[in-house]
DNA sequence: TGCACGCCTGACGATAGCGTGAAACACCCG
DNA sequence: CGGGTGTTTCACGCTATCGTCAGGCGTGCA
């Protein structure tokens, strides 16, 4: 195994599973990240607090207490990247997981590579945009031109007929390509955290932006549905 | 954030560093100047196409294409000042062996008194030396003459008899085309801040300055309607 | 002091856009 | 393959927002 570079990415992985743990650990510092492994959210705690840590992976399913809280504690207390990971037939947990400030969700089984990806991309996020999130005021995603000044979205350089929430969904959205985000987080950004609308509102949105911007919601390009989750842009 | 004054120079930042780049973006709008900020080469490709700049400050290290070559094309595509940014300082002396056609250099790390001292500089040269560029107090927005230290108006050359509050809205709204602005900022920058006057008591301003216009309030023309944001001066 | 002008406000339609519910459809899991 | 859950879409009522008008008030000027 490669020793790290010294300016590696350091992750925890908060992972109860000792079979799966090691292979875990085993591949992300083969991709040249320094890896911990915390086998609960105590272990977790006191590691975060004893080191610098840029990224944590996170199970779901923890012995003592659950991934969830440690995740909103964490999310509290470090300003560092959150991935959870959760075996299958855990929706709520899932939805719940990213409006407690996961960055990205990741389902049982998943392929160590898909983790590495995530894991960079998370990482990618993190380091330029910290935990404050000054925006451009203008902004190319693939093939949107946003501009937040003046309130204007092009596709192709074609300019596109938005209403408010149409444009704040896309901008939120597109702002952070690849970032999943449930209905609440949207519902929040796009109406300023006060509202009682039910977040199904989102889908409609989601829908009317799906045909204003030509994208086939079976197999949709932009704006793709996460199961169970929520959406997220991709910008090809 | 101090709104500039409506007969501003504008310039655009290119700046990937979004930790950097607020900060530029603030200290220059302070310092009274309109600032827009890409991302990427893309992004500032498409706004220069689509937005009247004075000034272009590049940084040399941009994702994707990188500052130079985009240097040369505006260079080439547009006549505006340049201000390359550099990462080291003894790149700048490279970079100006290239001849480029950049107007300034500026080695990072910079002060932004000394970006912005750069920039006025490189600003005043372009006016005296550019024979087209208009006086400083009169700005052309479309076909609208503005004239600021008179404080007059011509719409095709034909004079517009504007109270104060109309010829400061529509000052504000040319100034910047495609910007949309709120009610409240176009009261703060009408009334100086100090004002408790309903934000609705622009609509009225708005009314009686479009029916001065000849700007038809059902398809607006001119001053459009950003339906829950605000206005919007369109040149066109 | 009286008048003219411009600004602000409140009221009153008109309407764009939003949220909701229902129905059709898609997806996951056993 | 079938049940259950999540998603997409549609139409519709509702609300927030907008454009306009008339009236009151302050200000500046003759």
């Amino acid at each position: 195994m490669a020793l790290p570079p010294p300016d590696a990415a350091r992750i925890l992985l908060v992972e109860d599973d000792d079979r799966l743990a090691p292979l875990v650990v085993r591949h992300l510092a083969d991709s040249g990240f320094q890896v911990d492994w915390a086998a609960d959210a105590a272990a977790a705690d006191a590691h975060l607090r004893a080191h610098a840590v840029d990224l944590a992976v996170l199970d779901i399913m923890l012995p003592g207490e659950d991934g969830l809280s440690l995740c909103r504690r964490i999310r509290r207390d470090h300003d560092i990247g959150i991935i959870m990971v959760t075996a299958r037939g855990q929706e709520a947990d899932r939805i719940r997981g990213l409006d407690l400030g996961a960055d990205d969700y990741l389902p049982k089984p998943y392929s160590l590579w898909e983790l590495e990806a995530r894991a960079k991309a998370v990482l990618r996020r993190c380091v330029r945009a910290g935990s404050a999130q000054p925006a451009p005021t203008i902004r190319q995603a693939g093939p949107f031109q946003i501009d937040a000044s003046r309130r204007t979205a092009t596709l192709h350089g074609q300019a596109l007929d938005l209403t408010r929430t149409e444009f704040d969904l896309l901008a939120r959205l597109a702002g952070d390509s690849g970032r999943v985000f449930s209905r609440d987080m949207l519902l929040e950004c796009v109406r300023g955290g006060e509202t009682d609308a039910f977040d199904r509102a989102v889908d409609t949105h989601i829908s009317n932006l799906r045909r204003k911007i030509g994208d086939d919601p079976k197999t949709p390009t932009f704006i793709r549905t996460v199961w169970g989750i929520g959406y997220r842009f991709h910008p090809s």
